[in-house]
Order: structure tokens, then C-alpha cells, then sequence
DNA sequence: CTGTATGCAAATCATTTGCAGCTTA
DNA sequence: TAAGCTGCAAATGATTTGCATACAG
């Protein structure tokens, strides 16, 4: 059985709100505010559980860091401003035209995006 | 002014062989058969310098890790094989219906693919 | 109460860096 | 020879883990 703590909510609750990708450490520095004693560890576990739950996705980026994202439960995609990292939500439907011209323009079988 | 050494000669011959994307350690692991005293940090100031130079690119993936793939100097693209790893050209040429798609299918002003 | 979570500190793992000695041009 | 490399070992930085204690249900 999954517990309710107050270190989960906060995290959760911050990461709804800030609507980017972020590490583990700016995380952790944004919760002191009202959660003072979380560990970083504790930021790291529940980042972990939240991606295994589908709530939340990683990406993989410069300097050996991993950054996460709250994104529902929905499948749907993601489309990143490169100056404010604002993220806006692309629903499922409007990358099918990409996926058809991606499959017409070269010899795949198979396109996951 | 930049020296061939055999180290770097070893290294760029591996990957312009090997056409996939391999992290340092397993770069370092294979070039132990002909130059078994390279260091591993040469290896790692060798993808640098060759990143630098254009003729390498990186990819960060899972775990904090960073591969690296031989690409020669012409601008192109890549498409990857998610069961082998082997890597195809592709001309940059052939992107632009994805690129002209991505931008009548939503609001983008600029896309960089 | 009992299974879960947490904080803390120590352990890992990939990557970087300092430096004295070795090479290339 | 001199500028550029290299190996080695130690330093760094992100992430993970062990463990005894604290907490949710």
C-alpha cells in the first residue's frame, strides 16, 4: 500500500504547478519553502515512484543529469520552449500527420514517437 | 596545432567502424585489443575534442551516461535501430516534409530538427 | 501494530581534472 | 626543443543505498 506523506504531496503539488522540466536538486530547493526537512533522497525515491506511476516523465540531459516532468496520466506528447522552458501539452492526434510523413519519406516499418 | 597520436588514431578508426552510438567504457574495452594502455580519460578527452571538431555527436541516455556516435562532418541525420543500435544516414533533404508538417500541424514559428 | 517512508551518511558510478613524464611536429 | 598528449590517481557531481527511526493506515 502506497502512503499519502507530506514530503509526496509537496513534491507532487510543486511539480503540477511548475508546468517544466526540473532536477532533483532545483526540486528539492523550490520545497524548502514549506517542506524544510525533506531529503534529497526522498526527492529522488518519489521522482522514481512518480515515473513508475506514469505521472511524471524524465529525459536525459546535458552533464549526466536527468530532469522530470508532471504530465497526468494521459498519453500525450510535449512541445518545449528553448528559452523559458514552458512545456505545452500535444495531444496524441496531432502527430499522426508527422508519423505518416516520417513513414512515406523513408523505408520504416515501425515509428514510435 | 593538433597531434596524431595513436591513441586518438585507434579511437576515431573504432568508431568510424563501429557505427552505433557506445560510451566511453565500451569504447575503452574494445581498444584494449591494439592499444591496451589507453586511460579511459583519454578516451573521454578524445570524444571531446571530437565533438568539438564535429566529427563525433552525443546523446545522453538512462543513467547518467553518454554515448557517442561517428558522424564525418556533412550535416545530416540519423535514424537509429532500437533492437541492434546500427545507425542509417539520412539526408537532411528528407526531414523537410517532417519539418513542413510539424509547422502547418500547430503554431510553431521555428522548428530545429 | 505493521508495513512503509524518511533522513542521514556512506557508497556508487560516470565524468573531470591536476600533474609529471612522454610524444609529435 | 616546445607545445601537445598521456596515464594515473585523486576530485567531482549526480544518483543510489543501508539502516535505524518516524509515520500512515
Amino acid at each position: 500500500m502506497l502512503y499519502a506523506t507530506d514530503a509526496r504531496k509537496a513534491i507532487v503539488a510543486f511539480l503540477r504547478h511548475e508546468r517544466r522540466y526540473l532536477d532533483a536538486a532545483t526540486i528539492l530547493t523550490h520545497l524548502r519553502r514549506d517542506a524544510p526537512k525533506v531529503a534529497l533522497s526522498t526527492v529522488y525515491r518519489t521522482l522514481e515512484l512518480l515515473t513508475e506511476l506514469g505521472t511524471v516523465t524524465r529525459r536525459n540531459v546535458e552533464n549526466a543529469r536527468t530532469e522530470y516532468l508532471y504530465c497526468g496520466e494521459v498519453h500525450h506528447h510535449h512541445a518545449v520552449c528553448r528559452s523559458c522552458g514552458r512545456v505545452d501539452d500535444v495531444a496524441c492526434v496531432a502527430m499522426d500527420g508527422v508519423r505518416r510523413e516520417l513513414l512515406e519519406s523513408r523505408s520504416f516499418s515501425t515509428i514510435t514517437i
